[in-house]
DNA sequence: GCCGTTTTCGGCCCGACTGTTTTCAGTCG
């Protein structure tokens, strides 16, 4: 038995700690920039793990995590063993809390945090900004009235700023400003592109940044602000103009010359992450890699890259899809020829999760059957809720009874088009089925879904979720953690025992395509593939246009580097009711 | 503090924008 942390951290928790531990030092000035620097790095590494942070102690490998050597290995071992960190607690005796949050506020940095505090004796973000409007933060080097000022809008911006907002939000109004942008005239609008998170199809977004690719920015610039979207314009420079939306979104439009559109994509779509790793591995070829170009470190010769391609391509690597680039071993996959086949949205031939009036969809079962196949869908499972879900009233042993009478009638029509009939049975509180057993073996296709009592402790959840796997009837286990993005915490689940005991048993772990769960997550699915788990991308639409989500869920796979084979609603009808009839 | 088919010591990604500066520091991504 391996041994166990006196609390489960999770990576962003332990993540977290060293970004802490980075600001405290540079404010401090207990260390240097470079020391600065190396927490962050080890920071962002361990957030964006692909592993659990505490399987990688048990099995003494942090040192293996990039920018994790002895030191920050010691300081997250001395975490587990105590659930605490001297190293920490004493910086945090050294600086006041309030200092470390001034750093939330746009245009604060540890500097700025440091001056105000040493020298004006500032420790929270009230006192600072008393002190803006009092006139006296004028009065310190490097400052003036304009810097003041900006300062008491950042508190202001602070106090009324979104969170991350989930892509499903962001992305639909990235789109409609893109569309209005590509009603200037073609010369000034060679291309245009969507970068950043939400390219790479990251769950959520803190900004968006759309790239244009122009000789004349002007004009583009001009469009840009003046867009009904734009509640404020932020700055506006050369080649890079800043918003703020209605919502709280902050939304960059970068310009670039068409010459230089590849190199520019590449490093505005990021991450961060990726793009550090890259630029490392120019340099070990002698290239120094900008959003301008590649350029000879000897020579001092530029060579331009118009597209993407180019840029990976000069540096001896195929082109990285965006939602890879995460600095998740892709560079190394691309160098070893290695990247994953991904899947793509057309390799999905049926949908196995879908609601109709029955239960909570608002659209017939016929409705949702039209829509699906008009989508050129060769199947879909219609699986309404269950009864036992409190806030919706759902389908019992009569209902689905009336149900296999109207999905028989509608299969009669179609030959190239199938409905099967299931159900998103509910996983009760100790771990049994709201529906029995004699009932779920006359059904096509069973889900099991914990909705209750998310907040129960991690053994109690872990068992109802493998138990509900146990029961011969159930096929998959849908939306596995029961997050809503924005809103609500998944349960805490331990996904890795529950994995290996789908992986045992042969069962199918859904990939919620609904913006607002994404559940598996693109890192628990990675993990879950890895282990041999069959994935199945389900929509969970409750009317027809539910069904536009599934390109979230394929996304989010495909940053889970999931490929076709894994996922099987990629298999064609034959196989899929093959593998749904093994079962008793 | 981390890291290494040139290195266990001497480096550490790159540039825009802003506000304060006559040449640069801080912040941000």
């Amino acid at each position: 038995m391996a041994e166990q942390p006196v609390r489960p951290w999770t990576n962003s928790e332990i993540a977290d700690i060293f970004d802490r531990i980075g600001d405290l030092v540079e404010i401090s000035e207990k260390e240097g920039p470079f020391q600065v620097r190396a927490y962050h790095r080890a920071a962002d590494n361990i957030r964006h793990l692909d592993g659990d942070i505490v399987r990688i102690w048990q099995e003494g490998a942090l040192e293996e995590i990039p920018g994790v050597g002895k030191a920050i290995a010691k300081k997250i071992d001395e975490l587990m063993r105590t659930g605490r960190l001297h190293f920490l607690e004493e910086l945090e005796k050294e600086v006041p809390p309030g200092v470390l949050d001034m750093l939330q506020i746009p245009g604060v940095g540890p500097k700025k945090a440091r001056l105000f505090w040493k020298s004006l004796g500032i420790t929270s973000i009230e006192e600072l900004k008393k002190a803006a409007e009092a006139g006296k933060l004028r009065t310190l080097p490097g400052m003036g009235a304009k810097s003041e000022a900006k300062i008491l809008e950042g508190i202001a911006i602070l106090q009324s700023l979104p969170d991350r907002i989930p892509l499903g939000e962001a992305r639909p109004l990235a789109e409609r400003m893109i569309e209005q942008l590509r009603e200037l005239d073609e010369e000034v609008v060679e291309k245009i592109s969507l970068a950043g998170s939400a390219r790479r199809w990251r769950e959520t977004v803190g900004d968006l940044d759309i790239l244009v690719a122009s000789t004349t920015p002007g004009p583009v610039m001009d469009k840009f602000s003046s867009l009904p979207e734009v509640a404020e314009v932020m700055l506006k420079g050369e080649t890079k103009t800043s918003v703020r939306l209605h919502n709280g979104l902050q939304v960059d439009l970068r310009v670039l010359e068409p010459k230089r559109w590849g190199t520019g994509l590449q490093y505005f779509t990021g991450s961060k992450a990726h793009n550090i790793a890259l630029r490392n591995l120019a340099l070990d070829q002698g290239w120094s890699l900008s959003e301008y170009a590649l350029k000879r470190v000897d020579t001092g010769q530029e060579k331009l890259c118009p597209t993407e391609e180019e840029v990976y391509e000069t540096l001896g690597l195929p082109w990285i899809p965006p939602e890879l680039r995460e600095d998740r071993g892709e560079i190394k996959a691309a160098m070893e020829g290695k990247l994953p086949r991904l899947l793509k949205l057309s390799d999905l031939r049926g949908d196995l999760h879908s609601h109709t009036t029955w239960s909570d969809g608002s659209h017939t079962i016929e409705q949702m059957a039209e829509a699906a196949r008009s989508r050129g869908f060769s199947y879909l499972a219609i699986t309404d809720h269950s009864t036992g879900l409190g806030v919706v009233s759902g389908v019992g042993e009569s209902e689905l009874e009336e149900q296999r009478r109207i999905v028989d009638e509608l299969n009669s029509r179609w030959s190239d088009f199938r409905l099967l009939l299931g159900v998103e049975v509910e996983v009760m509180a100790d771990g049994s089925l709201a529906l029995s057993d004699e009932v779920l073996s006359r059904l096509d296709v069973v889900i099991a879904a914990v909705h209750s009592g998310l907040n129960q402790d991690r053994d109690t959840l872990t068992g109802r979720a493998i138990s509900a796997l146990r029961n011969p009837h159930v096929d998959i286990l849908a939306h596995p953690t029961g997050r809503l993005l924005g809103k609500r915490k998944g349960g805490d689940f331990d996904m890795e025992a529950i994995f290996r005991e789908a992986a045992k048993l042969g069962k199918v772990i859904e990939v919620n395509s609904s913006p607002w769960r994404l559940d598996l997550n693109d890192v628990l699915v990675r993990r879950a593939v890895e282990l041999g788990v069959k994935i199945s991308i389900d929509s969970d639409a409750h009317k027809p246009s539910g069904f536009d989500d599934l390109i979230y869920g394929v996304k989010t796979a495909r940053r889970g580097w999931v490929e076709p084979e894994n996922v099987i609603n990629t298999w064609p009808l034959d196989k899929v009711i093959a593998w749904l009839e093994r079962r008793g």
